[in-house]
DNA sequence: CCAGTATAGTCGGACGTCCAAGTAGTTTCG
DNA sequence: CGAAACTACTTGGACGTCCGACTATACTGG
């Protein structure tokens, strides 16, 4: 199962053999796929005890975060970067196991609300408990690395025009 | 679409707000995560007009790093660290477009090799140079930026048993 | 030599993501 | 006022990922 050596450096062994440029790039490009893929599969890991995966784990935190527990579906996409149609799947399956509600917005008939439900915040909080048991998968790294990681990663987001306010650092 | 303000560190006021735990891996893996939504979004949007995506440029570029141009579906699976379910999907995709030839193994009728076509070789040429010239989606971090996100993600998957650490072993 | 085990790849299904297109409701402004 | 533009959400389809189950081939130890 483990390989013998790193597919990473092996790759940039091959750039350089063939004299290919954006070395530096490719190769962070690549760590930071992998580690998505590594993050992802021990977050759901954790998570699937509690039947949830992390975007539903994401949608119900930002529920509970918001002060009703309900928020217009068009909401939760910004807030998770998400397009919409991955919204309404989201919202899809945790209203199909009772976690959250369907609403209609009582001003604006386009709008959707997703209503936390009272199983929903009782999961949410196992899940919660689940996930920092397990540090999001990052219990090795040192809070220097975790830190570099949130500011370069800060830099990569301000640059592509993720949010407005530069002032805004973690 | 762009938020006016930053959606991790909202997410990081609101942990603190309700006193949750694992702060700064929620923070950390949540920023991976959304690295990683830019960054392929990015790479796609630069291979798309070679009618690639990122997984089939990689398993192109591993073909063309190899002596002959032609690997077992497994060792593509294993380099590139995915399911063999998603070789086979990926391969069927390169093979359908011309990229790439099955091709059994000639002396273990289980395996079956990918071969890299002259069609598939001018592709990769071509896409490398697009990734090249949009640096991966990272041409905005500096050196050092990407080095720390290379190192700190080494760290990580260096604890995730991803690979053998040459330097511990015997 | 042959039964049992291991390995290589594929198929079907689940999941999350995106895009394009469609429906329904709201706002704008001539 | 009413048509045009905009907004919110959903539907259908593509893609990449994984898992479980399955087939076919190779290896192993009595």
């Amino acid at each position: 199962m483990t390989l013998r050596f790193d597919p990473i450096a092996e790759a940039r062994r091959n750039w350089q053999a063939h004299n290919w440029a954006a070395i530096e790039t490719m190769s962070a490009a690549t760590s930071i796929t992998r580690a998505h893929q590594i993050l992802l599969a021990e977050i759901n890991a954790a998570l699937e005890p509690h039947r949830l995966t992390f975007s539903r784990y994401e949608a119900l935190a930002l529920l509970h975060f918001s002060r009703e527990g309900l928020l217009p579906l068009g909401k939760i996409g910004e807030r998770l970067q998400v397009h919409p149609t991955s919204v309404t799947n989201t919202i899809d399956r945790l209203e199909a196991d009772g976690l959250v509600e369907r609403q209609p917005h009582p001003t604006d008939g386009r709008t959707t609300l997703a209503v936390l439900t009272e199983a929903g915040r009782e999961r949410l909080l196992a899940a919660t408990q689940a996930l920092t048991d397990v540090q999001f998968g990052l219990g090795a790294l040192s809070t220097g690395e975790l830190a570099n990681i949130d500011n370069a990663i800060h830099s990569l987001r301000q640059a592509a025009g993720d949010f407005e306010d530069p002032t805004d650092q973690p």
